[in-house]
DNA sequence: GCCAACGTTGGC
DNA sequence: GCCAACGTTGGC
């Protein structure tokens, strides 16, 4: 059975465009340097598990598509690039400390889900995204969360 | 193991 | 740009 998932990426970095201009509109979700968000990439997010993408830092932070995840995690190669700026000097090779996931876009929302909306809606009280001070940026969504969300998102039926 | 200092995230 | 919340580092 699969899970779901919220994805956060600043779009002045990655967004949503950039994904949908990714050659088959898939991209290596690399540079995650957290434990926590480590910990799920690694161990839990799986094959066909369903990742809302959340743009942060954007005015206002919104829900603005759905992916999927076409890879499990792997070791996140950028940790061992010198010139990437996640390099990691500490991390052996033979043991690897950060992981990436592949994920695959599925669709732009008809509108995004913006924060101050998923705030105010029922079934969302739990979410983590909504927690005071949550910066985790790879967080687990709950079965109902994700269909308020992509109800919100103007998607219909299905999995998004 | 404690905790102060520091750096980062991310909403506003 | 501000600042609260959080994570990490490093001295002790």
């Amino acid at each position: 059975m699969s899970r779901y998932w919220l994805f956060k990426s600043d779009p002045a970095t990655f967004g949503l465009e950039d994904l949908e201009r990714s050659p088959g509109r898939t991209t290596c979700w690399d540079g995650v340097r957290n434990y926590q968000a480590r910990n799920f990439l690694r161990d839990d997010v799986r094959v066909g598990d369903g990742v809302l993408f959340y743009h942060s830092q954007s005015r206002p932070p919104a829900v603005v598509g759905t992916a999927e995840v076409v890879r499990a995690g792997y070791p996140d190669p950028t940790q061992f690039d010198r010139r990437d700026p996640g390099h990691d000097p500490g991390s052996p090779p033979g043991d690897p400390r950060w992981y990436a996931v592949d994920i695959r876009l599925r669709k732009r929302l008809a509108r995004p889900a913006e924060l101050p909306e998923l705030r105010g809606t029922p079934g969302l009280e739990e979410m983590l995204l909504l927690r005071k001070g949550s910066r985790l940026s790879i967080q687990p969504v709950t079965a109902g969360e994700w269909r308020i969300v992509l109800r919100l998102g103007g998607v219909r039926g299905g999995l998004g």
